[in-house]
DNA sequence: CGGCTTTGACCTGCGC
DNA sequence: GCGCAGGTCAAAGCCG
């Protein structure tokens, strides 16, 4: 922002020089109709100045309220998380893995580390089991494959139907590393097809940067899978940071602020272009600092 | 040919 | 102990 200010004076400089020496070719007549011209030229940049300090000013508030927004969300959702905890009705244990008993789904994906369940599973040898992760992501109810593009290599070695849920519920195993003891499961919510809800159990042993953010050689395909992960991005952005997919999500973090910065940029630049006073302003700007390079017509 | 998915069989845990 | 339901195994088939 302050750099296209900076190139605007800059621009009027250049602007005023290319002026003054067009109107010492010229006859008084013209000089009088050139100096008409800078004036208005001038108040047209003076104006521009002024809307690229209140679009400065705006960009300033609105990514206030953005963040202020996050951390909104961000407390609902542990709160949310927090409630749902401490609900765990005494019932059978498989009974209480039902997807939805007390988890809420958001309009695209909603993330939940369900740690209550971590106390309530039986203590194994394995530690890496207890880390539960519940993630609802939004799909194509079209779409029967239960793929849900996250980032990581997955083997299916299972698909079962359940008791509660006439979709099936497919089981997969992280295939990047042999050691990696990471689970999911995947399964359509009963109530809602178009929802599909990700178990993850377990932590990632390895370093998923192979995995999760070459796109070749994760399983983000170039297909309609695409709005998912940005999805799953854009919600866990607005989630603590917990310990299941810490780099991933930071990662994901810095490219999304990243993307957003772009966006406000490209905003920008578009409100600007198709500004006719300030392209006109440019065009005068260049034309008069061509003519400044150039040699004077004898 | 290796890796993956599919799918029926088997294992395991839990309630009665 | 039995039955039920979830979870896992492993052979067969598919695909690049």
């Amino acid at each position: 922002m302050e750099s296209i200010a900076t190139e605007q004076s800059s621009l009027s400089l250049d602007l005023s020089v290319g002026c003054h020496w067009l109107s010492n070719t010229k006859t008084i007549d013209s000089k009088q109709e050139r100096s008409k011209e800078v004036r208005s030229l001038k108040a047209e940049l003076n104006r521009m100045n002024e809307e690229n300090e209140r679009l400065s000013e705006m960009l300033h508030t609105m990514y206030e309220k953005y963040s202020t927004l996050q951390n909104q969300l961000t407390d609902m959702m542990s709160e949310t998380a927090s409630e749902g905890g401490g609900s765990a009705s005494p019932e059978r244990k498989r009974k209480r893995e039902s997807p939805r008993s007390h988890n809420e789904v958001v309009p695209n994906v909603t993330m939940e580390s369900t740690s209550s369940d971590e106390s309530l599973k039986p203590l194994k040898d394995d530690q890496v089991k207890s880390k539960i992760t519940k993630v609802y992501v939004r799909t194509d109810p079209s779409d029967s494959s239960l793929i849900v593009k996250d980032g990581y290599q997955w083997r299916k070695y299972g698909q079962k139907v359940t008791r509660d849920n006439p979709c099936p519920r497919a089981y997969f195993r992280c295939s990047f590393a042999p050691t990696c003891q990471v689970k999911k499961k995947v399964q359509r919510s009963a109530e809602d097809q178009s929802v599909v809800v990700v178990t993850y159990e377990g932590e990632h042993t390895h370093t998923h940067t192979h995995s999760s953010i070459s796109s070749s050689q994760s399983n983000i395909p170039n297909g309609k899978n695409n709005g998912i992960i940005s999805n799953f991005v854009s919600a866990s952005k607005s989630k603590p940071v917990s310990n299941d997919l810490p780099s991933k999500k930071k990662l994901c973090l810095e490219s999304k602020s990243s993307e957003l910065h772009w966006q406000l940029v490209e905003q920008m630049a578009s409100s600007l272009t198709k500004d006719p006073g300030f392209t006109a302003a440019l065009a005068s700007a260049i034309s008069g600092k061509i003519l400044r390079h150039s040699p004077p017509p004898s």
